[in-house]
DNA sequence: CACGAAACGTTAGTGCCACTAACAAAGATA
DNA sequence: TATCTTTGTTAGTGGCACTAACGTTTCGTG
Protein backbone atom coordinates (compact mmCIF):
# COMPACT_ATOMS: atom_id res chain seq x y z
CA UNK A 1 0.00 0.00 0.00
CA UNK A 2 2.02 3.07 1.71
CA UNK A 3 5.22 3.31 0.03
CA UNK A 4 7.89 4.11 2.99
CA UNK A 5 9.50 6.41 0.52
CA UNK A 6 12.33 6.91 2.78
CA UNK A 7 14.14 9.33 0.41
CA UNK A 8 12.40 11.65 -1.59
CA UNK A 9 12.58 12.17 -5.50
CA UNK A 10 16.04 14.52 -5.39
CA UNK A 11 15.73 18.00 -5.78
CA UNK A 12 11.96 17.25 -4.61
CA UNK A 13 12.47 20.72 -2.04
CA UNK A 14 13.21 22.66 -5.36
CA UNK A 15 10.20 21.74 -7.22
CA UNK A 16 7.30 21.28 -4.92
CA UNK A 17 4.60 23.66 -6.25
CA UNK A 18 2.95 24.81 -2.85
CA UNK A 19 6.78 25.86 -2.15
CA UNK A 20 7.24 27.39 -5.54
CA UNK A 21 4.22 29.46 -4.94
CA UNK A 22 5.05 30.52 -1.52
CA UNK A 23 8.41 31.97 -2.37
CA UNK A 24 7.14 33.64 -6.34
CA UNK A 25 4.39 35.05 -3.70
CA UNK A 26 7.42 36.19 -1.17
CA UNK A 27 9.30 37.83 -4.03
CA UNK A 28 5.80 39.14 -5.14
CA UNK A 29 4.93 40.76 -1.88
CA UNK A 30 8.64 42.49 -1.13
CA UNK A 31 8.37 44.07 -4.53
CA UNK A 32 5.11 45.72 -4.28
CA UNK A 33 5.44 46.29 -0.50
CA UNK A 34 8.41 47.99 -0.56
CA UNK A 35 7.50 50.24 -2.98
CA UNK A 36 3.97 50.79 -1.49
CA UNK A 37 5.77 50.98 1.75
CA UNK A 38 7.74 53.90 0.77
CA UNK A 39 4.11 55.88 0.06
CA UNK A 40 2.92 54.61 3.59
CA UNK A 41 0.82 52.23 2.22
CA UNK A 42 0.40 48.18 2.29
CA UNK A 43 -1.54 46.14 -0.54
CA UNK A 44 -4.54 46.25 1.50
CA UNK A 45 -4.80 49.76 0.62
CA UNK A 46 -3.98 49.50 -2.92
CA UNK A 47 -6.38 46.63 -3.26
CA UNK A 48 -9.68 48.59 -1.51
CA UNK A 49 -9.10 51.74 -3.53
CA UNK A 50 -9.19 49.58 -6.86
CA UNK A 51 -12.05 48.06 -5.99
CA UNK A 52 -13.49 51.31 -5.27
CA UNK A 53 -12.94 52.49 -8.04
CA UNK A 54 -13.54 50.21 -10.40
CA UNK A 55 -17.29 49.54 -9.24
CA UNK A 56 -17.87 52.85 -7.45
CA UNK A 57 -19.34 53.42 -3.53
CA UNK A 58 -19.90 50.21 -1.71
CA UNK A 59 -20.76 48.45 1.49
CA UNK A 60 -17.29 47.45 3.98
CA UNK A 61 -19.04 43.81 3.80
CA UNK A 62 -19.07 43.83 -0.17
CA UNK A 63 -15.51 45.73 -0.50
CA UNK A 64 -14.27 42.46 1.91
CA UNK A 65 -15.68 39.97 -0.67
CA UNK A 66 -14.38 41.29 -3.99
CA UNK A 67 -10.77 41.84 -2.14
CA UNK A 68 -10.61 39.04 0.06
CA UNK A 69 -9.57 41.31 2.87
CA UNK A 70 -11.46 39.62 6.08
CA UNK A 71 -14.17 42.70 7.06
CA UNK A 72 -12.62 42.64 10.59
CA UNK A 73 -9.44 43.46 8.94
CA UNK A 74 -10.94 45.80 6.53
CA UNK A 75 -12.25 48.26 9.34
CA UNK A 76 -8.72 49.34 10.02
CA UNK A 77 -7.77 49.85 6.49
CA UNK A 78 -10.75 52.12 6.00
CA UNK A 79 -9.82 53.70 9.03
CA UNK A 80 -5.96 54.54 7.71
CA UNK A 81 -7.51 55.58 4.17
CA UNK A 82 -10.15 57.77 5.94
CA UNK A 83 -7.48 59.38 7.96
CA UNK A 84 -5.79 60.45 5.17
CA UNK A 85 -9.42 61.50 2.91
CA UNK A 86 -8.78 58.58 1.00
CA UNK A 87 -12.29 57.63 1.87
CA UNK A 88 -15.25 58.15 3.07
CA UNK A 89 -17.50 56.30 5.29
CA UNK A 90 -21.14 57.44 5.43
CA UNK A 91 -23.77 55.63 7.18
CA UNK A 92 -26.43 54.24 4.17
CA UNK A 93 -30.02 55.29 5.16
CA UNK A 94 -31.57 52.47 3.12
CA UNK A 95 -30.61 50.25 4.97
CA UNK A 96 -28.81 51.43 9.01
CA UNK A 97 -26.46 48.51 9.13
CA UNK A 98 -23.98 49.56 6.49
CA UNK A 99 -21.64 51.94 5.92
CA UNK A 100 -21.32 53.26 2.09
CA UNK A 101 -17.67 53.71 1.48
CA UNK A 102 -17.28 56.38 -1.07
CA UNK A 103 -13.64 57.01 -2.99
CA UNK A 104 -12.66 60.91 -2.67
CA UNK A 105 -10.28 62.74 -5.46
CA UNK A 106 -7.43 62.34 -3.38
CA UNK A 107 -8.27 58.53 -3.03
CA UNK A 108 -8.46 58.72 -6.96
CA UNK A 109 -4.86 60.55 -6.77
CA UNK A 110 -3.78 58.54 -3.88
CA UNK A 111 -4.80 55.23 -6.61
CA UNK A 112 -2.87 56.59 -9.41
CA UNK A 113 0.02 57.31 -7.65
CA UNK A 114 0.26 53.53 -6.20
CA UNK A 115 -1.21 51.98 -9.06
CA UNK A 116 1.92 52.87 -10.72
CA UNK A 117 4.18 52.06 -7.89
CA UNK A 118 2.35 48.33 -8.14
CA UNK A 119 2.65 48.78 -12.29
CA UNK A 120 6.43 48.94 -11.76
CA UNK A 121 6.87 46.28 -9.15
CA UNK A 122 4.78 43.84 -12.04
CA UNK A 123 7.06 44.29 -14.04
CA UNK A 124 10.32 44.07 -12.39
CA UNK A 125 8.68 40.73 -10.90
CA UNK A 126 7.89 39.35 -14.44
CA UNK A 127 10.80 40.41 -16.27
CA UNK A 128 12.85 37.37 -16.88
CA UNK A 129 9.07 35.96 -18.32
CA UNK A 130 8.31 36.50 -22.29
CA UNK A 131 4.76 38.28 -22.53
CA UNK A 132 3.33 34.93 -23.95
CA UNK A 133 4.62 32.97 -20.30
CA UNK A 134 3.43 36.32 -18.33
CA UNK A 135 0.44 35.45 -20.05
CA UNK A 136 -0.08 32.32 -19.46
CA UNK A 137 1.07 32.38 -15.76
CA UNK A 138 -1.61 34.84 -15.45
CA UNK A 139 -4.00 32.26 -16.90
CA UNK A 140 -2.73 29.01 -14.65
CA UNK A 141 -2.87 31.26 -11.70
CA UNK A 142 -5.98 32.50 -12.80
CA UNK A 143 -7.21 29.30 -13.32
CA UNK A 144 -6.03 27.89 -9.71
CA UNK A 145 -7.82 30.55 -7.83
CA UNK A 146 -11.23 30.45 -9.47
CA UNK A 147 -11.13 26.45 -8.96
CA UNK A 148 -10.24 26.96 -5.51
CA UNK A 149 -12.91 29.41 -4.20
CA UNK A 150 -13.76 30.71 -0.58
CA UNK A 151 -16.98 28.70 0.19
CA UNK A 152 -19.42 31.88 -0.39
CA UNK B 1 5.02 61.49 -19.40
CA UNK B 2 2.83 59.58 -15.89
CA UNK B 3 -0.72 58.94 -16.73
CA UNK B 4 -3.07 60.17 -14.36
CA UNK B 5 -5.11 57.12 -14.67
CA UNK B 6 -7.62 57.52 -11.82
CA UNK B 7 -10.03 54.50 -12.98
CA UNK B 8 -7.95 51.31 -13.47
CA UNK B 9 -8.04 49.06 -16.15
CA UNK B 10 -11.39 47.09 -15.61
CA UNK B 11 -11.56 44.02 -13.23
CA UNK B 12 -7.55 44.77 -12.87
CA UNK B 13 -8.17 43.50 -9.01
CA UNK B 14 -8.27 40.04 -10.26
CA UNK B 15 -5.77 40.17 -12.81
CA UNK B 16 -2.70 41.53 -10.90
CA UNK B 17 -0.39 39.16 -11.10
CA UNK B 18 0.97 39.32 -7.78
CA UNK B 19 -2.64 39.36 -5.73
CA UNK B 20 -2.69 35.72 -8.10
CA UNK B 21 -0.15 35.06 -6.49
CA UNK B 22 -0.89 35.86 -2.81
CA UNK B 23 -4.38 34.45 -3.57
CA UNK B 24 -2.93 31.12 -4.71
CA UNK B 25 -0.01 30.88 -2.21
CA UNK B 26 -2.79 31.11 0.40
CA UNK B 27 -5.01 28.62 -1.04
CA UNK B 28 -1.93 26.05 -1.35
CA UNK B 29 -0.59 27.27 2.04
CA UNK B 30 -4.24 26.15 4.05
CA UNK B 31 -4.30 22.92 1.66
CA UNK B 32 -0.50 22.26 2.89
CA UNK B 33 -0.99 23.76 6.27
CA UNK B 34 -4.29 22.04 7.62
CA UNK B 35 -3.03 18.48 6.51
CA UNK B 36 0.28 18.90 8.46
CA UNK B 37 -1.32 20.79 11.34
CA UNK B 38 -3.24 17.56 11.58
CA UNK B 39 0.14 16.02 12.21
CA UNK B 40 1.55 18.72 14.48
CA UNK B 41 3.85 19.59 11.99
CA UNK B 42 4.15 22.83 9.90
CA UNK B 43 5.46 23.60 6.27
CA UNK B 44 8.87 24.05 8.26
CA UNK B 45 9.12 21.08 9.60
CA UNK B 46 8.66 19.33 6.38
CA UNK B 47 11.07 21.36 4.30
CA UNK B 48 13.90 20.46 6.64
CA UNK B 49 13.42 16.68 6.60
CA UNK B 50 12.96 17.10 3.03
CA UNK B 51 16.71 18.92 2.75
CA UNK B 52 18.42 16.40 5.16
CA UNK B 53 16.92 13.33 3.79
CA UNK B 54 17.74 14.63 0.22
CA UNK B 55 21.68 15.34 1.03
CA UNK B 56 22.29 14.10 4.55
CA UNK B 57 23.64 15.78 7.88
CA UNK B 58 24.73 18.94 7.54
CA UNK B 59 24.58 21.67 9.69
CA UNK B 60 22.42 24.44 10.74
CA UNK B 61 23.09 27.54 8.80
CA UNK B 62 23.42 25.37 5.28
CA UNK B 63 19.69 23.90 6.14
CA UNK B 64 18.90 27.62 6.55
CA UNK B 65 20.29 28.41 2.94
CA UNK B 66 18.87 25.21 1.51
CA UNK B 67 15.12 25.59 2.56
CA UNK B 68 14.87 29.65 2.58
CA UNK B 69 13.92 29.23 6.14
CA UNK B 70 15.95 31.59 8.32
CA UNK B 71 18.64 30.52 10.62
CA UNK B 72 17.01 32.57 13.28
CA UNK B 73 13.80 30.51 12.85
CA UNK B 74 15.63 27.50 12.48
CA UNK B 75 16.88 27.28 15.83
CA UNK B 76 13.02 26.76 17.07
CA UNK B 77 12.17 24.10 14.43
CA UNK B 78 15.14 22.01 15.01
CA UNK B 79 14.11 22.25 18.63
CA UNK B 80 10.51 20.88 17.82
CA UNK B 81 12.09 18.06 15.43
CA UNK B 82 15.03 17.39 18.09
CA UNK B 83 11.82 16.94 20.95
CA UNK B 84 9.92 14.05 18.58
CA UNK B 85 13.54 12.04 18.19
CA UNK B 86 13.49 13.06 14.29
CA UNK B 87 16.85 14.77 14.25
CA UNK B 88 19.58 15.06 16.01
CA UNK B 89 22.12 17.65 16.84
CA UNK B 90 25.23 17.03 16.99
CA UNK B 91 28.67 19.56 17.42
CA UNK B 92 30.99 19.27 14.41
CA UNK B 93 34.43 18.49 15.73
CA UNK B 94 35.89 19.75 12.95
CA UNK B 95 33.76 23.38 12.84
CA UNK B 96 33.13 23.86 16.66
CA UNK B 97 30.52 26.48 15.45
CA UNK B 98 28.28 24.20 13.47
CA UNK B 99 26.17 21.53 14.70
CA UNK B 100 25.44 18.63 12.53
CA UNK B 101 22.01 17.90 11.59
CA UNK B 102 21.19 14.20 11.14
CA UNK B 103 17.96 12.61 10.30
CA UNK B 104 17.21 9.25 12.91
CA UNK B 105 14.75 6.84 11.19
CA UNK B 106 11.98 8.22 12.97
CA UNK B 107 12.64 11.22 11.26
CA UNK B 108 12.49 9.52 8.20
CA UNK B 109 9.40 7.79 9.56
CA UNK B 110 7.88 11.16 9.78
CA UNK B 111 9.31 12.60 6.61
CA UNK B 112 7.37 9.78 4.58
CA UNK B 113 4.28 10.47 6.77
CA UNK B 114 4.30 14.18 5.68
CA UNK B 115 5.32 13.95 2.41
CA UNK B 116 2.47 11.43 1.64
CA UNK B 117 0.15 14.25 3.04
CA UNK B 118 2.03 16.96 0.97
CA UNK B 119 1.35 14.97 -2.26
CA UNK B 120 -1.88 14.72 -1.04
CA UNK B 121 -2.26 19.04 -0.93
CA UNK B 122 -0.64 19.08 -4.25
CA UNK B 123 -3.12 16.87 -5.94
CA UNK B 124 -6.14 18.59 -4.67
CA UNK B 125 -4.18 22.11 -5.43
CA UNK B 126 -3.38 20.86 -8.98
CA UNK B 127 -6.71 19.16 -9.74
CA UNK B 128 -8.15 22.24 -11.98
CA UNK B 129 -4.64 21.92 -14.03
CA UNK B 130 -3.80 19.38 -16.64
CA UNK B 131 -0.49 17.74 -16.14
CA UNK B 132 0.69 19.74 -18.86
CA UNK B 133 -0.79 22.64 -17.08
CA UNK B 134 1.00 21.54 -14.22
CA UNK B 135 4.13 21.59 -15.52
CA UNK B 136 4.41 24.42 -17.29
CA UNK B 137 3.34 26.78 -13.83
CA UNK B 138 6.32 24.68 -12.15
CA UNK B 139 8.29 25.87 -15.11
CA UNK B 140 7.11 29.67 -15.18
CA UNK B 141 7.37 29.60 -11.22
CA UNK B 142 10.81 27.92 -10.93
CA UNK B 143 11.92 30.55 -13.95
CA UNK B 144 10.60 33.56 -11.48
CA UNK B 145 12.31 32.05 -8.51
CA UNK B 146 15.61 31.87 -9.94
CA UNK B 147 15.59 34.74 -11.38
CA UNK B 148 14.35 36.68 -8.10
CA UNK B 149 17.10 34.50 -6.02
CA UNK B 150 17.64 36.23 -2.28
CA UNK B 151 21.19 38.30 -2.96
CA UNK B 152 23.72 35.24 -1.04
C1' DC C 1 51.72 35.29 13.73
C1' DA C 2 48.23 38.62 14.90
C1' DC C 3 44.10 40.80 14.23
C1' DG C 4 40.06 42.13 11.99
C1' DA C 5 36.40 40.18 9.30
C1' DA C 6 33.24 36.72 8.62
C1' DA C 7 30.36 32.65 9.82
C1' DC C 8 27.74 30.04 13.28
C1' DG C 9 24.08 29.20 16.65
C1' DT C 10 21.06 31.56 19.59
C1' DT C 11 17.65 34.92 21.78
C1' DA C 12 14.50 38.48 21.30
C1' DG C 13 11.47 41.13 18.91
C1' DT C 14 8.78 43.38 14.70
C1' DG C 15 5.30 43.65 11.04
C1' DC C 16 2.16 41.76 7.82
C1' DC C 17 -1.27 38.78 6.81
C1' DA C 18 -4.96 35.11 7.26
C1' DC C 19 -8.23 33.79 10.31
C1' DT C 20 -11.55 33.07 14.59
C1' DA C 21 -14.67 34.56 18.25
C1' DA C 22 -17.85 37.34 20.05
C1' DC C 23 -21.00 41.35 20.24
C1' DA C 24 -24.76 44.84 19.41
C1' DA C 25 -27.61 46.75 15.98
C1' DA C 26 -30.43 46.26 11.95
C1' DG C 27 -32.76 43.58 8.42
C1' DA C 28 -34.71 39.39 6.32
C1' DT C 29 -37.36 35.17 6.86
C1' DA C 30 -40.45 31.94 8.94
C1' DT D 1 -43.91 37.40 16.38
C1' DA D 2 -39.84 34.79 16.86
C1' DT D 3 -35.73 33.33 14.61
C1' DC D 4 -31.96 33.61 11.55
C1' DT D 5 -28.73 36.40 9.02
C1' DT D 6 -26.00 40.33 7.81
C1' DT D 7 -23.17 44.26 9.11
C1' DG D 8 -19.62 46.81 11.46
C1' DT D 9 -16.57 46.45 15.20
C1' DT D 10 -13.13 44.89 18.87
C1' DA D 11 -9.97 41.68 20.42
C1' DG D 12 -6.96 38.11 19.88
C1' DT D 13 -4.20 33.94 17.64
C1' DG D 14 -0.71 31.76 14.83
C1' DG D 15 2.43 31.35 11.04
C1' DC D 16 5.87 33.29 8.41
C1' DA D 17 9.47 36.63 6.74
C1' DC D 18 12.74 39.44 8.52
C1' DT D 19 16.11 42.39 11.68
C1' DA D 20 19.22 43.22 15.56
C1' DA D 21 22.34 41.88 18.65
C1' DC D 22 25.63 38.79 21.19
C1' DG D 23 29.31 35.34 22.32
C1' DT D 24 31.98 31.89 20.18
C1' DT D 25 34.83 29.96 16.65
C1' DT D 26 37.17 30.12 12.28
C1' DC D 27 39.18 32.38 8.26
C1' DG D 28 41.69 35.78 5.56
C1' DT D 29 45.02 39.05 5.03
C1' DG D 30 48.46 42.05 6.25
Amino acid sequence: MSQSSPDPTPARLRTVPSRLLAQAATVADRLVGDRLAAEGARKWHFAVLVALAETGPTSQAELSRRTGIYRSDMVAVLNELAATDCIHRTPDPADRRRNTITLTPAGHHRLARLDALVTEAETELLAPLTPTQQHDLTHLLTLLTTHHRPPH
